[in-house]
DNA sequence: GCATCCCTGCAATTTTATTGCATTCTTGGC
DNA sequence: GCCAAGAATGCAATAAAATTGCAGGGATGC
C-alpha cells in the first residue's frame, strides 16, 4: 500500500468506469502493472465492490428522512427483532444501533409522504416494541460521500 | 425505462465491474444493445456515477458516529457557514440540514477517538455558533445500502 | 394502412484486458 | 556496503471486450 495504491483508490472512488489503460496512464504505470495492483486491492478486500450510484431524484425517491427510535425493551433479541424489521424495508437505506438517548437510527429514502406513513405503520405503530421515535426530514443534503480520503 | 432497464440498474447497483458481455447475457440482450442501454442510462443521469466502495475497516476508519447539532442562530447564512465547515472535514461523510429538534445531522467515519476529539474542537467548541450537540456512537451497522430498489 | 422512429442483432473493427517472461527494484541479512 | 530473495515492472503476444455501421423488425401516431 504505497502512494500509487492510494492514488488508484482515490481515482476509483471517484470514477471506476474509466479503463485500466487510462488509469495506468494517470498513475504512470504500464497497463499490466496497474491491472495487477487493482486486482490485488480487490482481492485483499480494500476495494469492497464496484457499483453504480443512481440519482435518487430520477428514480422517484425525492424525500429523505432520519428517524431516531427508542425501544421499550432493550434486550439483544428485541433490538435484533426491530432491526430485522427495519432492514427488510426498501425505503430504509441505513440502519444503525447507537449509543445515547436513542437505540436505533434509520435513514429513509422515500417516494412521498404516503410511503412514509405506511412505513411508520409497519415499523412503529401498534404491537411493536417502540417507546418513541423522532423524525427529521432532510431539508438539504450538504454532503453525501461514498469515498474515503486516504 | 422498461423491465430490462430496471434489471440492468439492479445489476449495476450490485456489481458494476462485470463486463457488458456478461450483463447482456443476464438480461437476454446482445452486447451491443445492452451497451447502448447502459450508455443511455448514464447519459440521462439515472446512473450518476460508477465508483469503488472501499472497506472502511481496512482503511483504518473503524468508528462511526452520528451527531445531531443545534445551532444558536438559525439564519440561512449561519446554517451555511456551519455546513461549509462540516463538509470540509474528511471525517464527515454525510451532512444534512433537517427539520425537528436539531438543525444538522452529521455522519462521521473516524479512525479513533482522538480524531473525534479534534473534530469536536474544530466544529463545536469555542467561538462557533453551536447551542448543543449530541453524539451517538454506532454500535452496530445493520444496513448501509447504496442501491435503490426499482 | 403507412411512414417514422426506436430498438435490435450481426459482423467488422478498434480498444482493452490478460498472461508469460525477462528485467529491475526493494528489502533484509550479513 | 554487498548479496540474495522476493516483489514489482514493462514488453509483447494473445484473448476478450467494447464500439460502430448497417439492415431488419416492431411499435406508434396520423
Amino acid at each position: 500500500m504505497d502512494r500509487i495504491d492510494r492514488k488508484l483508490l482515490n481515482l476509483l472512488q471517484r470514477d471506476a468506469s474509466r479503463t485500466n489503460v487510462a488509469m495506468a496512464d494517470e498513475v504512470g504505470l504500464s497497463p499490466s502493472s496497474c491491472l495487477r495492483r487493482v486486482r490485488r486491492l480487490r482481492k485483499t478486500g480494500i476495494i469492497d465492490r464496484i457499483v453504480a450510484i443512481l440519482n435518487p431524484a430520477k428514480t422517484g425517491r425525492v424525500l429523505k428522512a432520519l428517524v431516531t427510535v427508542e425501544l421499550k425493551l432493550h434486550g439483544e433479541q428485541h433490538m435484533r427483532r426491530f432491526l430485522d424489521l427495519a432492514i427488510a424495508e426498501e425505503a430504509v437505506s441505513q440502519a444503525y444501533a447507537v449509543t445515547g438517548e436513542t437505540d436505533v437510527v434509520l435513514m429513509l429514502s422515500l417516494r412521498d409522504m404516503e410511503e412514509f406513513d405506511a412505513l411508520c405503520d409497519r415499523l412503529f405503530r401498534d404491537k411493536t416494541n417502540i417507546a418513541r421515535f423522532f423524525t427529521m426530514m432532510v431539508i438539504r443534503t450538504a454532503k453525501e460521500e461514498t469515498a474515503i480520503r486516504l
